[in-house]
DNA sequence: CCATGAACCTGGTCGC
DNA sequence: TGCGACCAGGTTCATG
Protein backbone atom coordinates (compact mmCIF):
# COMPACT_ATOMS: atom_id res chain seq x y z
CA UNK A 1 0.00 0.00 0.00
CA UNK A 2 1.46 2.63 1.14
CA UNK A 3 3.96 5.25 0.52
CA UNK A 4 5.73 8.57 2.45
CA UNK A 5 2.37 10.41 2.55
CA UNK A 6 0.24 7.00 3.74
CA UNK A 7 2.77 6.02 6.56
CA UNK A 8 2.89 9.66 7.49
CA UNK A 9 -1.01 9.90 7.92
CA UNK A 10 -1.05 6.65 9.61
CA UNK A 11 2.09 7.37 12.11
CA UNK A 12 0.24 10.86 13.04
CA UNK A 13 -2.80 8.86 13.68
CA UNK A 14 -1.73 6.66 16.05
CA UNK A 15 0.93 9.28 17.87
CA UNK A 16 -1.89 10.66 20.00
CA UNK A 17 -3.08 7.50 21.30
CA UNK A 18 -0.01 6.08 22.29
CA UNK A 19 2.70 8.32 23.31
CA UNK A 20 3.08 8.21 26.97
CA UNK A 21 1.48 5.01 26.85
CA UNK A 22 3.09 2.00 27.32
CA UNK A 23 2.55 -1.76 25.94
CA UNK A 24 1.52 -4.54 28.26
CA UNK A 25 1.15 -7.07 25.66
CA UNK A 26 1.16 -8.24 22.47
CA UNK A 27 -0.09 -11.32 20.18
CA UNK A 28 0.87 -12.51 17.12
CA UNK A 29 -1.61 -14.24 15.03
CA UNK A 30 0.94 -14.86 12.23
CA UNK A 31 4.47 -15.52 13.48
CA UNK A 32 6.70 -14.28 10.46
CA UNK A 33 5.09 -10.54 11.27
CA UNK A 34 8.04 -10.55 13.70
CA UNK A 35 11.05 -9.66 11.24
CA UNK A 36 14.32 -9.69 14.13
CA UNK A 37 12.85 -10.70 17.68
CA UNK A 38 10.22 -12.64 19.50
CA UNK A 39 7.92 -12.71 21.86
CA UNK A 40 10.30 -13.14 24.72
CA UNK A 41 12.59 -10.04 23.34
CA UNK A 42 9.22 -8.04 23.36
CA UNK A 43 8.30 -8.46 27.48
CA UNK A 44 12.28 -7.97 28.36
CA UNK A 45 12.66 -5.14 26.05
CA UNK A 46 9.54 -3.00 25.11
CA UNK A 47 6.54 -3.86 27.10
CA UNK A 48 6.22 -1.42 30.49
CA UNK A 49 8.37 1.08 28.65
CA UNK A 50 6.69 4.35 28.10
CA UNK A 51 6.56 5.63 24.66
CA UNK A 52 8.08 8.82 23.82
CA UNK A 53 7.39 9.83 20.68
CA UNK A 54 5.83 7.78 17.18
CA UNK A 55 6.92 9.39 13.92
CA UNK A 56 7.66 8.29 10.55
CA UNK A 57 11.04 7.40 8.41
CA UNK A 58 10.90 6.52 4.53
CA UNK A 59 8.23 3.69 5.17
CA UNK A 60 8.50 2.74 8.78
CA UNK A 61 6.18 3.94 11.41
CA UNK A 62 8.92 4.57 14.43
CA UNK A 63 7.66 3.44 18.34
CA UNK A 64 10.42 5.15 20.35
CA UNK A 65 10.61 3.75 23.91
CA UNK A 66 13.61 4.34 26.33
CA UNK A 67 15.66 1.53 25.21
CA UNK A 68 14.19 0.25 22.39
CA UNK A 69 12.77 1.24 19.07
CA UNK A 70 9.72 -0.76 17.35
CA UNK A 71 9.79 -0.10 13.75
CA UNK A 72 6.71 -1.03 11.48
CA UNK A 73 6.73 -1.62 7.77
CA UNK A 74 3.34 -2.10 6.25
CA UNK A 75 4.19 -3.06 3.09
CA UNK A 76 1.72 -3.62 0.23
CA UNK A 77 -1.32 -3.98 2.21
CA UNK A 78 -0.42 -3.45 6.35
CA UNK A 79 -3.12 -1.83 8.60
CA UNK A 80 -1.96 -0.31 11.73
CA UNK A 81 -4.58 1.22 13.65
CA UNK A 82 -5.57 2.06 17.27
CA UNK A 83 -9.27 0.18 18.36
CA UNK A 84 -10.88 -0.77 21.59
CA UNK A 85 -11.92 -4.09 20.46
CA UNK A 86 -10.35 -6.66 18.68
CA UNK A 87 -12.88 -7.79 16.25
CA UNK A 88 -12.68 -11.38 15.68
CA UNK A 89 -14.83 -11.60 12.17
CA UNK A 90 -11.55 -10.18 10.81
CA UNK A 91 -9.36 -12.20 9.01
CA UNK A 92 -6.02 -11.25 8.71
CA UNK A 93 -4.92 -9.56 12.01
CA UNK A 94 -1.70 -10.61 12.19
CA UNK A 95 -0.48 -9.08 15.78
CA UNK A 96 -2.16 -6.76 17.95
CA UNK A 97 -0.44 -5.32 21.61
CA UNK A 98 -2.77 -3.99 24.26
CA UNK A 99 -2.05 -0.61 25.97
CA UNK A 100 -3.74 1.01 28.57
CA UNK A 101 -7.80 0.15 27.27
CA UNK A 102 -6.98 -0.20 23.82
CA UNK A 103 -5.11 -1.98 21.11
CA UNK A 104 -2.73 -1.13 18.31
CA UNK A 105 -4.05 -3.82 15.86
CA UNK A 106 -2.14 -4.42 12.65
CA UNK A 107 -3.90 -6.25 10.03
CA UNK A 108 -2.96 -6.91 6.83
CA UNK A 109 -4.38 -8.76 3.93
CA UNK A 110 -0.77 -10.47 2.23
CA UNK A 111 1.35 -10.87 5.47
CA UNK A 112 4.23 -8.89 3.96
CA UNK A 113 4.54 -6.38 6.58
CA UNK A 114 6.74 -6.72 9.45
CA UNK A 115 7.76 -5.39 12.76
CA UNK A 116 11.08 -4.85 13.61
CA UNK A 117 12.78 -4.47 17.25
CA UNK A 118 15.53 -1.83 17.06
CA UNK A 119 18.02 -0.66 19.94
CA UNK A 120 18.74 2.89 18.08
CA UNK A 121 18.20 3.84 14.60
CA UNK A 122 21.33 2.84 13.25
CA UNK A 123 20.78 -0.18 10.89
CA UNK A 124 17.91 1.86 9.54
CA UNK A 125 19.70 5.04 9.11
CA UNK A 126 23.09 3.29 7.25
CA UNK A 127 20.34 1.43 4.40
CA UNK A 128 18.14 4.74 3.75
CA UNK A 129 18.32 7.32 1.80
CA UNK A 130 17.51 10.98 2.00
CA UNK A 131 13.92 12.02 3.34
CA UNK A 132 12.74 13.82 0.40
CA UNK A 133 10.95 16.23 2.98
CA UNK A 134 14.21 17.22 4.88
CA UNK A 135 16.53 20.09 3.73
CA UNK A 136 19.38 17.53 2.89
CA UNK A 137 17.20 16.43 -0.24
CA UNK A 138 18.76 19.96 -1.63
CA UNK A 139 18.82 20.71 -5.39
CA UNK A 140 22.76 20.13 -5.58
CA UNK A 141 22.41 16.82 -3.82
CA UNK A 142 20.33 15.88 -5.97
CA UNK A 143 22.19 17.20 -9.04
CA UNK A 144 25.08 15.22 -8.31
CA UNK A 145 23.63 12.07 -7.34
CA UNK A 146 21.69 11.57 -9.89
CA UNK A 147 24.45 12.27 -12.32
CA UNK A 148 26.08 9.87 -11.01
CA UNK A 149 23.91 7.03 -11.92
CA UNK A 150 23.67 5.22 -15.12
CA UNK A 151 19.89 3.65 -14.34
CA UNK A 152 16.33 4.35 -15.80
CA UNK A 153 14.99 7.43 -13.59
CA UNK A 154 12.34 5.64 -12.05
CA UNK A 155 14.20 2.55 -10.87
CA UNK A 156 16.38 5.01 -8.91
CA UNK A 157 13.69 7.20 -7.79
CA UNK A 158 11.95 3.49 -5.94
CA UNK A 159 15.48 2.77 -4.82
CA UNK A 160 14.77 3.12 -1.46
CA UNK A 161 18.54 3.81 -0.23
CA UNK A 162 19.02 6.59 -2.93
CA UNK A 163 15.44 8.85 -1.25
CA UNK A 164 13.22 6.96 0.78
CA UNK A 165 9.47 6.89 0.75
CA UNK A 166 8.74 7.52 -2.85
CA UNK A 167 7.06 4.24 -4.38
CA UNK A 168 4.87 3.44 -7.33
CA UNK A 169 2.12 6.14 -6.98
CA UNK A 170 4.30 9.29 -6.46
CA UNK A 171 7.36 8.23 -8.82
CA UNK A 172 4.88 8.10 -11.61
CA UNK A 173 3.17 11.40 -10.67
CA UNK A 174 6.46 13.81 -10.23
CA UNK A 175 8.43 11.99 -13.35
CA UNK A 176 5.09 13.66 -15.25
CA UNK A 177 5.36 16.66 -13.30
CA UNK A 178 9.21 17.29 -14.71
CA UNK A 179 8.19 16.04 -18.29
CA UNK A 180 10.61 13.12 -18.14
CA UNK A 181 9.99 9.37 -19.61
CA UNK A 182 10.34 6.87 -16.83
CA UNK A 183 13.14 4.84 -18.98
CA UNK A 184 15.14 8.10 -19.36
CA UNK A 185 18.51 7.22 -18.04
CA UNK A 186 19.46 9.26 -14.78
CA UNK A 187 22.76 10.64 -16.30
CA UNK A 188 21.10 11.79 -19.18
CA UNK A 189 18.97 13.87 -17.61
CA UNK A 190 19.15 18.10 -18.41
CA UNK A 191 20.06 20.19 -14.92
CA UNK A 192 16.78 21.79 -15.76
CA UNK A 193 14.75 18.80 -15.48
CA UNK A 194 16.16 17.12 -12.31
CA UNK A 195 15.58 20.27 -10.53
CA UNK A 196 12.20 20.09 -11.78
CA UNK A 197 11.88 16.78 -10.51
CA UNK A 198 12.86 17.61 -7.03
CA UNK A 199 9.60 20.04 -6.77
CA UNK A 200 7.35 17.75 -7.99
CA UNK A 201 8.44 15.29 -5.79
CA UNK A 202 8.24 17.94 -2.66
CA UNK A 203 5.33 18.83 -4.71
CA UNK A 204 3.21 15.80 -4.90
CA UNK A 205 4.56 14.18 -1.79
CA UNK A 206 3.13 17.39 0.60
CA UNK A 207 -0.08 17.96 -1.14
CA UNK A 208 -0.92 14.48 -0.68
CA UNK A 209 0.19 14.52 3.15
CA UNK A 210 -2.42 17.46 3.30
CA UNK A 211 -4.80 15.51 1.56
CA UNK A 212 -4.14 12.10 3.92
CA UNK A 213 -2.86 10.48 1.46
CA UNK A 214 -4.06 7.95 -1.69
CA UNK A 215 -6.55 5.46 -1.24
CA UNK A 216 -7.33 3.40 -4.42
CA UNK A 217 -8.95 -0.07 -4.75
CA UNK A 218 -11.58 0.46 -1.82
CA UNK A 219 -8.08 0.11 0.61
CA UNK A 220 -7.96 2.01 3.71
CA UNK A 221 -4.83 2.36 5.31
CA UNK A 222 -6.35 3.69 8.93
CA UNK A 223 -9.29 2.29 10.98
CA UNK A 224 -11.89 3.73 8.65
CA UNK A 225 -10.46 6.37 7.40
CA UNK A 226 -9.89 7.32 3.51
CA UNK A 227 -7.66 9.76 1.77
CA UNK A 228 -8.47 11.88 -0.87
CA UNK A 229 -5.10 12.35 -2.74
CA UNK A 230 -6.39 9.79 -5.36
CA UNK A 231 -8.69 12.76 -6.85
CA UNK A 232 -5.50 14.65 -7.51
CA UNK A 233 -3.64 12.45 -9.11
CA UNK A 234 -2.32 13.11 -12.93
CA UNK A 235 -1.27 10.01 -14.65
CA UNK A 236 -1.44 7.19 -12.22
CA UNK A 237 -4.27 4.41 -13.03
CA UNK A 238 -5.40 6.96 -15.80
CA UNK A 239 -4.28 4.69 -18.59
CA UNK A 240 -6.59 5.43 -21.70
CA UNK A 241 -7.61 9.01 -20.52
CA UNK A 242 -6.42 12.10 -22.10
CA UNK A 243 -3.08 14.30 -20.16
CA UNK A 244 -4.35 17.04 -17.80
CA UNK A 245 -1.28 19.22 -19.30
CA UNK A 246 -1.23 18.36 -23.50
CA UNK A 247 -4.75 16.21 -23.65
CA UNK A 248 -2.18 13.46 -25.40
CA UNK A 249 -2.95 9.69 -23.65
CA UNK A 250 -2.00 8.62 -20.87
CA UNK A 251 -0.79 4.96 -21.13
CA UNK A 252 0.61 1.82 -19.04
CA UNK A 253 3.45 -0.05 -19.70
CA UNK A 254 5.91 -1.75 -17.29
CA UNK A 255 9.65 -0.33 -15.85
CA UNK A 256 10.99 -2.28 -13.51
CA UNK A 257 8.85 -4.85 -13.08
CA UNK A 258 6.10 -2.00 -11.89
CA UNK A 259 3.10 -1.07 -13.37
CA UNK A 260 3.65 2.83 -15.03
CA UNK A 261 1.66 5.24 -16.08
CA UNK A 262 2.98 7.88 -18.33
CA UNK A 263 2.21 10.36 -21.20
CA UNK A 264 3.03 9.66 -24.68
CA UNK A 265 3.47 13.50 -25.56
CA UNK A 266 5.20 15.11 -22.69
CA UNK A 267 7.07 12.07 -21.27
CA UNK A 268 9.25 11.60 -24.42
CA UNK A 269 12.39 9.74 -23.95
C1' DC B 1 26.97 -1.07 -11.24
C1' DC B 2 22.56 -2.34 -13.34
C1' DA B 3 18.59 -5.15 -15.04
C1' DT B 4 15.61 -9.04 -14.57
C1' DG B 5 12.95 -12.61 -12.42
C1' DA B 6 11.38 -14.97 -8.54
C1' DA B 7 9.77 -15.17 -3.95
C1' DC B 8 6.85 -13.73 -0.14
C1' DC B 9 0.83 -13.85 0.24
C1' DT B 10 -4.30 -13.08 -0.59
C1' DG B 11 -8.05 -11.40 -3.12
C1' DG B 12 -10.18 -8.86 -6.90
C1' DT B 13 -11.03 -8.49 -11.81
C1' DC B 14 -11.22 -9.73 -16.58
C1' DG B 15 -11.87 -12.77 -20.48
C1' DC B 16 -13.63 -17.05 -22.18
C1' DT C 1 -21.26 -19.52 -12.66
C1' DG C 2 -16.63 -21.31 -13.01
C1' DC C 3 -11.83 -21.17 -13.86
C1' DG C 4 -7.39 -19.66 -15.05
C1' DA C 5 -4.48 -15.74 -15.85
C1' DC C 6 -3.04 -11.56 -14.33
C1' DC C 7 -2.83 -7.67 -11.38
C1' DA C 8 -1.89 -5.06 -6.87
C1' DG C 9 0.63 1.42 -3.21
C1' DG C 10 6.93 -3.19 -1.40
C1' DT C 11 11.29 -5.34 -0.52
C1' DT C 12 14.92 -8.80 -0.91
C1' DC C 13 17.72 -12.23 -3.00
C1' DA C 14 19.95 -14.67 -6.77
C1' DT C 15 21.75 -14.50 -11.39
C1' DG C 16 23.96 -12.67 -15.64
Amino acid sequence: MPELPEVETVAQSIKKHIEGASFSSMSVNWAKVLHNFSLSDFNRDVKGNIINSVHRRAKYIIIEMDRAILAVHLRMTGKLYVSSTIDENKKHISAYMNFRDKYLVFEDVRKFGRFYLFRNMDYLNNKLGVEPLENDFSESWLLQNIKKRNRQIKSLLLDQSFVCGIGNIYADEALWYAKIHPQTISSSISRKKIIKLRIGIIKVLKESIKRGGTTIRDYTYDFSYVGNYALKLNVFGKEGSSCPRCHSLIIKTKVSQRGTHYCVKCQKK
